[in-house]
DNA sequence: ATGCCTCAGCTCCTGAGA
């Protein structure tokens, strides 16, 4: 089973690349079970669901004007959908939850929080302890669950182009960084990190000052996976390909295959 | 401190992203 998580920041002006990047993957032999999407930045009725169903996937799609979005594609149906967070009183349309094959999928686009001490900094950190109450609650009636999206954290000091020069910005502070820590102590894992990576592996460029050529970037995209389901982990990758395309996401593709 | 880039939108500037 092949799960891949990508914000596309706008579905509209990336479909073709989604389109030609899930062909590809089918084309190498391995087509792409579950795709997360974040970022659609269209209202429910723009998604182009006749789209995906022509290249053969099934979609669940949670959208809104202007920012946020989220969507799952999956080549068989998904099934017991959940849109945001139970319990958690949200405007925006972050996360997308559904059963495909018997695998718990939530795929979320965490808040960006802007900078420490703001006001959207302090909704990061509630919607992250709602976020964190609710995956709780589904690893005990899902033991195969993974939890995939733009986090906009990163792990540690690996995960940033300049560890000095950004500590403690934004995506870099303890206070984020706790969060995600707390996720993992439910029984998950960070798949990527479960094999070998090559140095200065990252997940985001930024598209100003060249960020994508000098290799100056963060590893905020995270694939996490149960107890149950790392033994079964093969391979976690960015996949730096739609980076290079013209007009691409300022985020890569990361692609977990299980057993 | 700001722009550097990209995208959406009550679009020729602004807000937000990360």
């Amino acid at each position: 089973m092949k799960l891949a998580t990508w914000n596309v920041n706008s579905l509209s002006v990336r479909l073709p690349q989604v389109l030609d990047w899930l062909q590809a993957q089918t084309a190498s032999g391995t087509p792409v079970d579950v795709l997360a999407l974040q970022e659609l930045k269209m209202t429910d009725d723009k998604f182009p669901a006749a789209a995906f169903e022509a290249a053969g996937y099934c979609a669940q799609w949670f959208g809104q004007k202007t920012y946020n979005g989220v969507a799952l594609l999956s080549l068989t149906p998904a099934v017991d959908v959940v849109k945001n967070i139970p319990g958690f009183d949200d405007d925006m349309a972050r996360v997308v939850a559904a059963t495909v094959e018997g695998v718990r999928v939530i795929g979320a686009y965490f808040p960006n929080g802007q900078e420490p001490g703001s006001d959207k900094f302090e909704y990061k950190m509630e919607w992250l302890k709602g976020l964190r109450q609710w995956v709780k609650a589904e690893l005990v009636t899902h033991p195969k669950l993974v939890l995939m999206g733009d986090y906009n954290i990163t792990f540690d000091e690996l995960d940033m182009w300049d560890p000095v020069g950004l500590k403690d910005t934004i995506h870099c502070t303890e206070e984020e960084r706790y969060h995600l820590r707390a996720l993992i102590a439910l029984g998950l894992h960070d798949s990527f990190r479960l094999f070998d990576q090559p140095p200065k592996s990252f997940s985001w460029w930024d598209y100003r000052e060249s960020g994508f050529r000098r290799n100056r970037g963060l590893r905020i995209d995270h694939i996490l996976i149960s107890d149950t389901l790392k033994p079964l982990a093969q391979a976690c990758i960015v996949d730096k390909a739609p980076r290079k395309n013209e007009r691409p996401s300022d985020h890569a593709p990361v692609v977990l295959t299980l057993a």
